[in-house]
DNA sequence: TTGCTCCTCACGTCACGTGAGGTGGC
DNA sequence: TTGCTCCTCACGTCACGTGAGGTGGC
Protein backbone atom coordinates (compact mmCIF):
# COMPACT_ATOMS: atom_id res chain seq x y z
CA UNK A 1 0.00 0.00 0.00
CA UNK A 2 1.08 3.79 -0.47
CA UNK A 3 3.50 4.73 2.05
CA UNK A 4 1.21 8.10 2.84
CA UNK A 5 -1.80 6.09 3.32
CA UNK A 6 -2.89 4.42 6.60
CA UNK A 7 -5.35 1.90 6.60
CA UNK A 8 -8.13 1.93 9.18
CA UNK A 9 -6.69 -0.56 11.29
CA UNK A 10 -3.44 0.80 11.05
CA UNK A 11 -5.04 4.14 12.14
CA UNK A 12 -6.59 2.65 14.94
CA UNK A 13 -3.48 1.52 16.50
CA UNK A 14 -1.84 4.42 16.29
CA UNK A 15 -3.97 6.74 17.83
CA UNK A 16 -5.68 4.08 20.44
CA UNK A 17 -9.04 4.35 19.30
CA UNK A 18 -11.12 1.24 18.17
CA UNK A 19 -11.78 0.31 14.38
CA UNK A 20 -15.28 0.76 15.10
CA UNK A 21 -15.24 4.17 16.36
CA UNK A 22 -13.61 4.87 13.07
CA UNK A 23 -16.15 3.67 11.26
CA UNK A 24 -18.51 5.34 13.26
CA UNK A 25 -17.16 8.83 13.03
CA UNK A 26 -16.96 7.95 8.87
CA UNK A 27 -20.77 7.67 9.06
CA UNK A 28 -21.96 10.44 10.61
CA UNK A 29 -19.26 12.98 9.15
CA UNK A 30 -16.85 13.37 11.46
CA UNK A 31 -13.99 11.64 9.95
CA UNK A 32 -13.90 10.83 6.82
CA UNK A 33 -11.05 8.67 4.79
CA UNK A 34 -9.37 11.01 2.27
CA UNK A 35 -9.59 7.78 -0.21
CA UNK A 36 -10.74 4.63 -0.83
CA UNK A 37 -8.51 1.50 -2.63
CA UNK A 38 -9.90 -0.58 -5.46
CA UNK A 39 -11.31 -3.04 -2.75
CA UNK A 40 -13.19 -0.10 -0.74
CA UNK A 41 -10.84 -0.15 1.86
CA UNK A 42 -10.69 2.98 4.07
CA UNK A 43 -7.23 5.15 3.36
CA UNK A 44 -6.55 7.57 5.98
CA UNK A 45 -3.53 10.52 5.42
CA UNK A 46 -2.09 12.46 7.26
CA UNK A 47 -4.02 15.16 7.59
CA UNK A 48 -7.16 12.40 8.88
CA UNK A 49 -4.44 11.60 11.26
CA UNK A 50 -4.15 15.26 12.90
CA UNK A 51 -7.72 15.62 12.71
CA UNK A 52 -8.35 12.23 15.00
CA UNK A 53 -6.02 13.84 17.37
CA UNK A 54 -7.64 17.07 17.75
CA UNK A 55 -10.99 15.07 18.00
CA UNK A 56 -9.30 12.89 21.11
CA UNK A 57 -7.81 15.85 22.69
CA UNK A 58 -11.40 18.01 22.40
CA UNK A 59 -13.18 14.61 23.57
CA UNK A 60 -10.90 14.55 26.55
CA UNK A 61 -12.11 17.42 27.89
CA UNK A 62 -15.51 16.34 27.80
CA UNK A 63 -16.84 17.44 24.60
CA UNK A 64 -19.62 15.53 22.83
CA UNK A 65 -19.00 14.78 18.90
CA UNK A 66 -21.44 17.31 17.86
CA UNK A 67 -19.28 20.02 20.11
CA UNK A 68 -16.36 19.06 18.35
CA UNK A 69 -18.15 18.74 14.73
CA UNK A 70 -18.67 22.73 15.91
CA UNK A 71 -15.40 23.37 17.16
CA UNK A 72 -13.17 21.77 14.23
CA UNK A 73 -15.59 23.78 11.41
CA UNK A 74 -12.91 27.13 11.63
CA UNK A 75 -9.86 27.06 11.87
CA UNK A 76 -9.80 30.25 14.82
CA UNK A 77 -12.38 30.99 17.50
CA UNK A 78 -13.27 34.00 19.19
CA UNK A 79 -11.59 34.21 22.44
CA UNK A 80 -14.72 35.05 24.00
CA UNK A 81 -16.35 31.99 23.16
CA UNK A 82 -13.71 29.43 23.55
CA UNK A 83 -13.45 31.07 27.36
CA UNK A 84 -17.64 30.48 27.83
CA UNK A 85 -17.23 27.05 26.62
CA UNK A 86 -14.94 26.03 28.80
CA UNK A 87 -16.33 28.15 31.55
CA UNK A 88 -19.79 26.22 30.95
CA UNK A 89 -18.15 22.69 30.99
CA UNK A 90 -16.04 23.39 34.33
CA UNK A 91 -19.16 24.16 35.53
CA UNK A 92 -20.97 21.40 34.30
CA UNK A 93 -18.34 18.63 35.69
CA UNK A 94 -18.16 20.69 38.87
CA UNK A 95 -22.03 19.97 39.46
CA UNK A 96 -21.36 16.26 38.51
CA UNK A 97 -18.75 15.89 41.32
CA UNK A 98 -20.42 17.37 43.91
CA UNK A 99 -23.43 14.69 42.68
CA UNK A 100 -20.93 11.97 43.30
CA UNK A 101 -19.52 13.63 46.48
CA UNK A 102 -23.20 13.11 47.93
CA UNK A 103 -23.95 9.58 46.41
CA UNK A 104 -20.45 8.39 48.51
CA UNK A 105 -21.39 10.13 51.75
CA UNK A 106 -24.80 8.40 51.24
CA UNK A 107 -22.87 5.51 50.80
CA UNK A 108 -20.18 5.63 53.89
CA UNK A 109 -23.54 6.61 55.57
CA UNK A 110 -25.21 3.45 55.45
CA UNK A 111 -22.04 1.43 55.14
CA UNK A 112 -21.38 3.05 58.68
CA UNK A 113 -24.91 2.43 59.66
CA UNK A 114 -24.77 -1.66 58.70
CA UNK A 115 -20.75 -1.46 61.06
CA UNK A 116 -22.68 -3.82 63.95
CA UNK A 117 -25.57 -5.43 62.25
CA UNK A 118 -25.73 -9.60 60.78
CA UNK A 119 -29.43 -9.36 59.00
CA UNK A 120 -30.01 -6.88 56.21
CA UNK A 121 -33.47 -6.19 55.07
CA UNK A 122 -33.80 -5.05 52.31
CA UNK A 123 -36.83 -1.83 53.16
CA UNK A 124 -35.09 -1.08 56.09
CA UNK A 125 -31.51 -0.07 54.35
CA UNK A 126 -33.84 1.83 51.23
CA UNK A 127 -35.81 3.11 54.09
CA UNK A 128 -32.87 5.01 55.26
CA UNK A 129 -32.11 5.91 52.22
CA UNK A 130 -35.14 7.38 51.19
CA UNK A 131 -35.79 9.76 54.87
CA UNK A 132 -32.23 11.12 53.76
CA UNK A 133 -33.77 12.32 50.50
CA UNK A 134 -36.79 13.18 51.39
CA UNK A 135 -35.36 15.56 54.24
CA UNK A 136 -32.95 16.80 51.62
CA UNK A 137 -35.48 17.61 49.39
CA UNK A 138 -38.13 19.28 52.08
CA UNK A 139 -36.05 20.84 54.64
CA UNK A 140 -34.22 24.26 54.24
CA UNK A 141 -30.67 24.60 55.00
CA UNK A 142 -31.12 26.38 58.09
CA UNK A 143 -32.05 22.90 59.65
CA UNK A 144 -29.12 20.94 58.70
CA UNK A 145 -26.80 22.15 60.71
CA UNK A 146 -23.64 20.43 61.82
CA UNK A 147 -25.21 18.60 64.43
CA UNK A 148 -28.60 18.06 63.88
CA UNK A 149 -30.14 14.92 63.46
CA UNK A 150 -31.00 16.66 60.21
CA UNK A 151 -27.57 16.09 58.98
CA UNK A 152 -27.27 13.04 57.76
CA UNK A 153 -23.28 13.76 57.91
CA UNK A 154 -23.30 13.99 61.36
CA UNK A 155 -22.54 11.30 64.16
CA UNK A 156 -25.77 12.26 66.00
CA UNK A 157 -28.23 11.09 62.99
CA UNK A 158 -25.45 7.82 62.58
CA UNK A 159 -26.28 6.98 65.60
CA UNK A 160 -30.09 7.32 65.55
CA UNK A 161 -29.63 5.98 62.10
CA UNK A 162 -27.95 2.72 63.56
CA UNK A 163 -30.91 2.71 66.57
CA UNK A 164 -33.68 2.55 64.39
CA UNK A 165 -31.92 -0.05 61.60
CA UNK A 166 -31.22 -2.27 64.76
CA UNK A 167 -35.14 -1.63 66.01
CA UNK A 168 -36.98 -2.24 62.65
CA UNK A 169 -34.41 -5.41 62.38
CA UNK A 170 -36.02 -6.93 65.43
CA UNK A 171 -39.25 -6.16 64.42
CA UNK A 172 -39.23 -7.55 61.22
CA UNK A 173 -37.38 -10.59 62.81
CA UNK A 174 -40.26 -11.47 65.30
CA UNK A 175 -42.98 -11.05 63.03
CA UNK A 176 -40.74 -13.49 60.72
CA UNK A 177 -40.28 -15.78 63.75
CA UNK A 178 -44.09 -15.56 64.92
CA UNK A 179 -43.06 -14.61 67.94
CA UNK A 180 -46.40 -13.63 69.67
CA UNK A 181 -47.32 -9.58 70.53
CA UNK A 182 -47.92 -10.39 74.19
CA UNK A 183 -44.39 -12.46 75.12
CA UNK A 184 -41.94 -11.16 76.49
CA UNK A 185 -39.48 -10.51 73.84
CA UNK A 186 -42.16 -8.70 72.05
CA UNK A 187 -42.63 -6.01 75.23
CA UNK A 188 -38.92 -5.61 75.71
CA UNK A 189 -38.76 -4.85 71.88
CA UNK A 190 -41.92 -2.46 72.10
CA UNK A 191 -40.47 -0.45 75.13
CA UNK A 192 -37.13 0.04 72.99
CA UNK A 193 -39.32 1.01 69.96
CA UNK A 194 -41.37 3.48 72.20
CA UNK A 195 -38.07 5.20 74.01
CA UNK A 196 -36.40 5.59 70.27
CA UNK A 197 -39.60 7.28 69.36
CA UNK A 198 -39.37 9.58 71.98
CA UNK A 199 -35.73 10.79 71.43
CA UNK A 200 -36.54 11.13 68.16
CA UNK A 201 -38.93 13.61 69.00
CA UNK A 202 -37.20 15.46 71.82
CA UNK A 203 -34.01 15.86 69.21
CA UNK A 204 -36.22 17.44 66.48
CA UNK A 205 -37.71 19.64 69.11
CA UNK A 206 -34.66 20.46 70.07
CA UNK A 207 -33.35 21.24 66.83
CA UNK A 208 -34.00 25.03 66.02
CA UNK A 209 -37.62 25.33 65.26
CA UNK A 210 -37.99 23.14 62.44
CA UNK A 211 -39.35 24.89 59.09
CA UNK A 212 -40.90 21.98 56.76
CA UNK A 213 -41.43 22.86 53.11
CA UNK A 214 -44.45 20.61 52.23
CA UNK A 215 -43.79 20.85 48.63
CA UNK A 216 -45.03 18.12 45.99
CA UNK A 217 -43.98 14.98 48.41
CA UNK A 218 -46.49 14.05 50.94
CA UNK A 219 -45.17 13.20 54.92
CA UNK A 220 -42.53 10.45 55.38
CA UNK A 221 -43.72 8.00 57.47
CA UNK A 222 -41.95 5.88 59.94
CA UNK A 223 -44.08 3.38 59.67
CA UNK A 224 -43.17 3.10 55.22
CA UNK A 225 -40.89 0.33 55.67
CA UNK A 226 -43.52 -1.78 57.40
CA UNK A 227 -46.05 -4.76 55.93
CA UNK A 228 -49.47 -4.69 57.40
CA UNK A 229 -48.88 -8.15 59.68
CA UNK A 230 -45.53 -5.80 61.42
CA UNK A 231 -48.24 -2.82 61.54
CA UNK A 232 -50.53 -4.69 63.30
CA UNK A 233 -47.55 -6.75 65.69
CA UNK A 234 -46.51 -2.74 66.66
CA UNK A 235 -50.38 -1.72 67.74
CA UNK A 236 -51.17 -5.76 69.07
CA UNK A 237 -47.80 -5.40 71.69
CA UNK A 238 -48.94 -1.54 72.24
CA UNK A 239 -52.12 -1.98 73.28
CA UNK A 240 -50.79 -4.37 75.95
CA UNK A 241 -48.31 -1.56 77.67
CA UNK A 242 -50.81 1.16 77.33
CA UNK A 243 -53.29 -0.68 79.60
CA UNK B 1 -61.79 5.75 41.79
CA UNK B 2 -61.06 3.85 44.47
CA UNK B 3 -59.52 5.39 47.53
CA UNK B 4 -56.71 3.11 47.67
CA UNK B 5 -55.25 3.02 44.52
CA UNK B 6 -53.38 5.52 42.79
CA UNK B 7 -53.99 6.24 39.21
CA UNK B 8 -49.87 6.64 37.03
CA UNK B 9 -50.36 10.02 37.51
CA UNK B 10 -51.12 10.28 40.48
CA UNK B 11 -48.06 7.94 41.50
CA UNK B 12 -45.99 9.69 39.47
CA UNK B 13 -47.12 13.74 41.14
CA UNK B 14 -46.43 11.83 44.72
CA UNK B 15 -43.08 10.64 43.69
CA UNK B 16 -41.32 13.12 41.40
CA UNK B 17 -41.17 10.58 38.53
CA UNK B 18 -42.69 10.86 35.32
CA UNK B 19 -45.44 8.82 33.77
CA UNK B 20 -43.14 7.82 31.25
CA UNK B 21 -40.94 6.39 33.47
CA UNK B 22 -43.69 4.37 35.59
CA UNK B 23 -44.70 3.04 31.87
CA UNK B 24 -41.48 2.30 31.30
CA UNK B 25 -40.66 0.35 34.50
CA UNK B 26 -44.06 -1.32 34.20
CA UNK B 27 -42.52 -2.76 30.92
CA UNK B 28 -39.50 -4.53 32.06
CA UNK B 29 -40.79 -5.53 34.60
CA UNK B 30 -39.25 -3.49 37.48
CA UNK B 31 -42.61 -1.96 38.99
CA UNK B 32 -46.03 -3.24 37.58
CA UNK B 33 -49.67 -1.92 38.44
CA UNK B 34 -51.15 -4.32 41.27
CA UNK B 35 -54.88 -3.48 39.16
CA UNK B 36 -56.25 -2.05 35.87
CA UNK B 37 -59.66 -0.52 35.84
CA UNK B 38 -61.92 -1.27 33.22
CA UNK B 39 -60.80 0.90 30.18
CA UNK B 40 -57.23 -0.45 30.68
CA UNK B 41 -55.79 2.65 33.12
CA UNK B 42 -53.14 1.11 35.50
CA UNK B 43 -54.10 1.07 38.95
CA UNK B 44 -51.00 1.26 41.94
CA UNK B 45 -52.01 0.19 45.56
CA UNK B 46 -49.74 1.26 48.23
CA UNK B 47 -47.31 -1.31 47.68
CA UNK B 48 -46.14 -0.20 44.34
CA UNK B 49 -45.85 3.04 46.06
CA UNK B 50 -43.41 1.73 48.85
CA UNK B 51 -41.53 -0.43 46.11
CA UNK B 52 -40.67 2.63 44.00
CA UNK B 53 -39.47 4.28 46.57
CA UNK B 54 -37.05 1.08 47.57
CA UNK B 55 -36.21 2.37 43.69
CA UNK B 56 -35.65 5.72 43.72
CA UNK B 57 -33.60 5.17 46.60
CA UNK B 58 -31.62 2.24 45.22
CA UNK B 59 -30.98 4.75 42.21
CA UNK B 60 -29.94 7.47 44.12
CA UNK B 61 -27.19 5.68 45.37
CA UNK B 62 -26.02 4.77 42.01
CA UNK B 63 -27.66 1.41 41.68
CA UNK B 64 -28.99 0.47 37.66
CA UNK B 65 -32.38 -0.56 37.49
CA UNK B 66 -30.53 -4.22 36.73
CA UNK B 67 -28.85 -3.99 40.15
CA UNK B 68 -32.44 -2.55 41.55
CA UNK B 69 -34.03 -5.69 40.31
CA UNK B 70 -31.71 -7.84 41.61
CA UNK B 71 -31.35 -6.36 45.11
CA UNK B 72 -35.12 -5.81 45.83
CA UNK B 73 -35.94 -9.96 44.80
CA UNK B 74 -34.90 -10.96 47.96
CA UNK B 75 -36.04 -9.32 51.69
CA UNK B 76 -33.08 -10.35 53.03
CA UNK B 77 -29.46 -10.00 52.27
CA UNK B 78 -26.29 -11.31 53.27
CA UNK B 79 -24.17 -8.34 54.89
CA UNK B 80 -21.49 -9.62 53.01
CA UNK B 81 -22.70 -9.10 50.01
CA UNK B 82 -23.61 -5.93 50.80
CA UNK B 83 -21.02 -4.32 52.13
CA UNK B 84 -18.80 -5.39 48.95
CA UNK B 85 -21.67 -4.10 46.73
CA UNK B 86 -21.38 -0.69 48.44
CA UNK B 87 -17.59 -0.61 48.77
CA UNK B 88 -17.71 -2.05 44.85
CA UNK B 89 -19.80 1.21 44.06
CA UNK B 90 -17.70 3.31 45.84
CA UNK B 91 -14.48 2.74 44.15
CA UNK B 92 -16.64 2.98 40.70
CA UNK B 93 -17.12 6.98 42.11
CA UNK B 94 -14.26 7.62 43.25
CA UNK B 95 -13.05 6.93 40.20
CA UNK B 96 -15.08 8.94 38.26
CA UNK B 97 -14.45 11.81 40.45
CA UNK B 98 -10.84 11.29 39.62
CA UNK B 99 -11.69 11.55 36.04
CA UNK B 100 -14.05 14.50 35.91
CA UNK B 101 -10.81 16.31 38.24
CA UNK B 102 -7.94 15.91 35.49
CA UNK B 103 -10.71 16.99 32.92
CA UNK B 104 -11.25 20.36 35.04
CA UNK B 105 -7.69 20.74 35.66
CA UNK B 106 -7.09 20.13 31.78
CA UNK B 107 -9.23 23.14 31.27
CA UNK B 108 -8.11 25.49 34.00
CA UNK B 109 -5.27 24.80 32.20
CA UNK B 110 -6.16 26.07 28.90
CA UNK B 111 -8.09 29.04 30.13
CA UNK B 112 -4.45 29.99 31.63
CA UNK B 113 -2.68 29.50 28.25
CA UNK B 114 -5.59 31.90 26.85
CA UNK B 115 -5.11 34.48 29.47
CA UNK B 116 -3.04 37.05 26.98
CA UNK B 117 -4.23 35.90 23.78
CA UNK B 118 -7.24 37.54 21.09
CA UNK B 119 -6.78 34.61 18.41
CA UNK B 120 -7.42 31.14 18.98
CA UNK B 121 -6.55 28.77 16.51
CA UNK B 122 -8.51 25.36 17.23
CA UNK B 123 -5.53 23.00 15.87
CA UNK B 124 -2.70 25.24 18.15
CA UNK B 125 -5.30 24.53 21.30
CA UNK B 126 -5.79 21.08 20.29
CA UNK B 127 -2.18 19.93 19.97
CA UNK B 128 -1.71 21.93 23.81
CA UNK B 129 -4.48 19.28 24.96
CA UNK B 130 -3.31 16.45 22.76
CA UNK B 131 0.87 17.04 23.78
CA UNK B 132 -0.42 16.70 27.42
CA UNK B 133 -2.55 13.49 26.91
CA UNK B 134 0.41 11.88 25.17
CA UNK B 135 2.43 12.70 28.21
CA UNK B 136 0.01 10.95 30.77
CA UNK B 137 0.11 8.25 29.15
CA UNK B 138 3.87 7.54 27.92
CA UNK B 139 5.87 8.98 30.35
CA UNK B 140 6.19 6.93 34.28
CA UNK B 141 5.10 9.17 36.86
CA UNK B 142 8.73 9.32 37.81
CA UNK B 143 8.81 12.08 35.24
CA UNK B 144 5.36 14.32 36.66
CA UNK B 145 7.56 15.37 39.36
CA UNK B 146 5.79 18.76 40.97
CA UNK B 147 8.07 21.39 39.08
CA UNK B 148 9.04 19.30 35.78
CA UNK B 149 7.86 21.15 32.80
CA UNK B 150 5.97 17.19 32.15
CA UNK B 151 3.76 18.32 34.56
CA UNK B 152 1.26 20.44 32.66
CA UNK B 153 -0.26 21.37 36.67
CA UNK B 154 3.07 23.22 37.43
CA UNK B 155 3.64 26.74 36.61
CA UNK B 156 6.75 26.04 34.70
CA UNK B 157 4.41 24.12 32.01
CA UNK B 158 1.48 26.78 32.10
CA UNK B 159 4.82 29.07 31.11
CA UNK B 160 6.26 27.11 28.42
CA UNK B 161 3.12 26.29 27.04
CA UNK B 162 1.90 30.03 26.73
CA UNK B 163 4.94 30.54 25.21
CA UNK B 164 4.17 28.24 22.35
CA UNK B 165 0.92 29.13 22.15
CA UNK B 166 1.80 32.48 21.53
CA UNK B 167 4.70 31.86 18.94
CA UNK B 168 2.43 29.17 16.67
CA UNK B 169 -0.34 31.74 16.99
CA UNK B 170 2.41 33.99 15.74
CA UNK B 171 3.58 31.99 12.85
CA UNK B 172 0.07 30.88 11.74
CA UNK B 173 -1.20 34.38 11.49
CA UNK B 174 2.20 35.00 9.46
CA UNK B 175 1.21 32.52 6.86
CA UNK B 176 -2.25 33.60 6.52
CA UNK B 177 -1.17 37.13 5.59
CA UNK B 178 1.17 35.70 3.58
CA UNK B 179 4.37 37.48 5.38
CA UNK B 180 7.33 36.67 3.64
CA UNK B 181 9.84 34.52 5.11
CA UNK B 182 12.58 36.59 4.29
CA UNK B 183 10.89 39.66 6.16
CA UNK B 184 12.71 41.16 9.25
CA UNK B 185 9.07 40.01 10.93
CA UNK B 186 9.15 36.45 10.01
CA UNK B 187 13.04 36.71 11.32
CA UNK B 188 11.89 38.03 14.71
CA UNK B 189 9.66 35.48 15.06
CA UNK B 190 12.47 32.30 13.57
CA UNK B 191 14.70 34.16 16.57
CA UNK B 192 11.77 33.59 19.07
CA UNK B 193 11.40 30.01 17.94
CA UNK B 194 14.29 28.65 17.34
CA UNK B 195 15.26 30.25 21.58
CA UNK B 196 11.74 28.31 22.50
CA UNK B 197 13.07 24.86 21.27
CA UNK B 198 16.47 25.23 22.78
CA UNK B 199 14.84 26.60 26.23
CA UNK B 200 12.81 23.26 26.02
CA UNK B 201 15.37 21.32 25.44
CA UNK B 202 17.32 22.39 27.93
CA UNK B 203 14.23 21.97 30.20
CA UNK B 204 13.75 18.53 29.33
CA UNK B 205 17.74 17.28 29.91
CA UNK B 206 17.71 19.06 33.18
CA UNK B 207 14.23 16.65 34.27
CA UNK B 208 16.00 13.56 35.81
CA UNK B 209 16.98 11.63 33.32
CA UNK B 210 13.56 11.33 31.02
CA UNK B 211 12.77 7.46 30.54
CA UNK B 212 9.71 7.37 28.07
CA UNK B 213 7.69 4.67 27.17
CA UNK B 214 7.20 4.42 23.87
CA UNK B 215 4.20 1.75 23.78
CA UNK B 216 1.76 1.93 21.36
CA UNK B 217 1.99 5.34 20.29
CA UNK B 218 4.41 6.68 18.13
CA UNK B 219 6.70 9.96 18.84
CA UNK B 220 4.99 13.04 19.36
CA UNK B 221 6.04 16.00 17.09
CA UNK B 222 6.34 19.60 17.89
CA UNK B 223 5.74 20.57 13.94
CA UNK B 224 1.81 18.32 14.22
CA UNK B 225 -0.25 21.42 14.79
CA UNK B 226 1.22 22.63 11.38
CA UNK B 227 0.16 22.35 7.62
CA UNK B 228 2.19 22.28 4.84
CA UNK B 229 2.29 25.61 4.10
CA UNK B 230 3.65 26.61 7.73
CA UNK B 231 6.07 24.22 7.68
CA UNK B 232 7.60 25.39 4.31
CA UNK B 233 7.84 28.97 6.01
CA UNK B 234 9.53 27.56 9.00
CA UNK B 235 11.66 25.92 6.36
CA UNK B 236 12.61 28.89 4.23
CA UNK B 237 12.86 31.50 6.93
CA UNK B 238 15.40 28.81 9.08
CA UNK B 239 17.81 28.59 5.82
CA UNK B 240 17.92 32.39 5.82
CA UNK B 241 19.24 32.03 9.38
CA UNK B 242 21.25 29.28 9.33
CA UNK B 243 23.10 30.36 6.27
C1' DT C 1 -4.05 -21.80 -0.16
C1' DT C 2 -4.21 -19.78 4.45
C1' DG C 3 -4.65 -16.22 7.74
C1' DC C 4 -5.34 -11.61 8.60
C1' DT C 5 -7.72 -7.42 7.48
C1' DC C 6 -11.28 -5.17 5.65
C1' DC C 7 -16.35 -4.49 4.26
C1' DT C 8 -21.62 -3.70 5.19
C1' DC C 9 -25.76 -4.43 7.58
C1' DA C 10 -28.15 -4.43 11.79
C1' DC C 11 -29.40 -5.32 16.52
C1' DG C 12 -28.09 -4.06 21.37
C1' DT C 13 -26.82 -0.76 25.12
C1' DC C 14 -29.27 2.52 29.07
C1' DA C 15 -33.08 4.95 30.89
C1' DC C 16 -36.00 7.12 29.42
C1' DG C 17 -37.98 11.81 26.14
C1' DT C 18 -41.05 13.02 22.75
C1' DG C 19 -44.42 13.07 19.60
C1' DA C 20 -48.59 10.73 16.96
C1' DG C 21 -53.05 9.25 17.10
C1' DG C 22 -56.68 7.66 19.81
C1' DT C 23 -59.73 6.80 24.09
C1' DG C 24 -61.62 7.09 29.11
C1' DG C 25 -63.82 9.59 33.01
C1' DC C 26 -65.66 13.32 35.55
C1' DT D 1 -69.83 18.66 25.54
C1' DT D 2 -65.25 20.02 27.04
C1' DG D 3 -60.86 19.43 29.11
C1' DC D 4 -57.87 16.55 31.39
C1' DT D 5 -55.93 12.04 31.91
C1' DC D 6 -54.89 7.89 30.24
C1' DC D 7 -53.57 4.39 26.48
C1' DT D 8 -50.25 2.12 22.85
C1' DC D 9 -46.94 2.28 19.30
C1' DA D 10 -42.58 3.78 17.79
C1' DC D 11 -38.69 6.66 16.72
C1' DG D 12 -34.83 9.30 18.96
C1' DT D 13 -30.93 9.90 22.27
C1' DC D 14 -25.33 8.99 22.68
C1' DA D 15 -21.21 6.76 21.23
C1' DC D 16 -20.22 3.15 20.05
C1' DG D 17 -19.96 -2.82 21.03
C1' DT D 18 -20.86 -7.02 19.06
C1' DG D 19 -21.91 -10.39 16.11
C1' DA D 20 -23.28 -12.23 11.14
C1' DG D 21 -21.93 -13.12 6.72
C1' DG D 22 -18.93 -12.04 3.14
C1' DT D 23 -14.58 -10.25 0.60
C1' DG D 24 -9.67 -8.24 -0.26
C1' DG D 25 -4.55 -8.56 -0.15
C1' DC D 26 -0.10 -10.37 0.84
Amino acid sequence: MSNNFLTIGQLAKRTGVTIRTLRYYDKIGLLQPSDYNEGGHRLYSFKELQRLQQIQSLKFIGFSLKDISDFLVAEQIEKRDITHTIMFKKKQLLAEQEKIQQTIDQLNHMFAILENQQKVYTSIFCFIIHSILWEEENLDELNQIENSIYNFRSNERLDLDKEYFSVFTKLKSLVIENVSPQSEEAQLFIKDFVALNRKTLLKIKNSKDNVINFNKKDQLNILDPLNEKEKLFIKDAFALISN
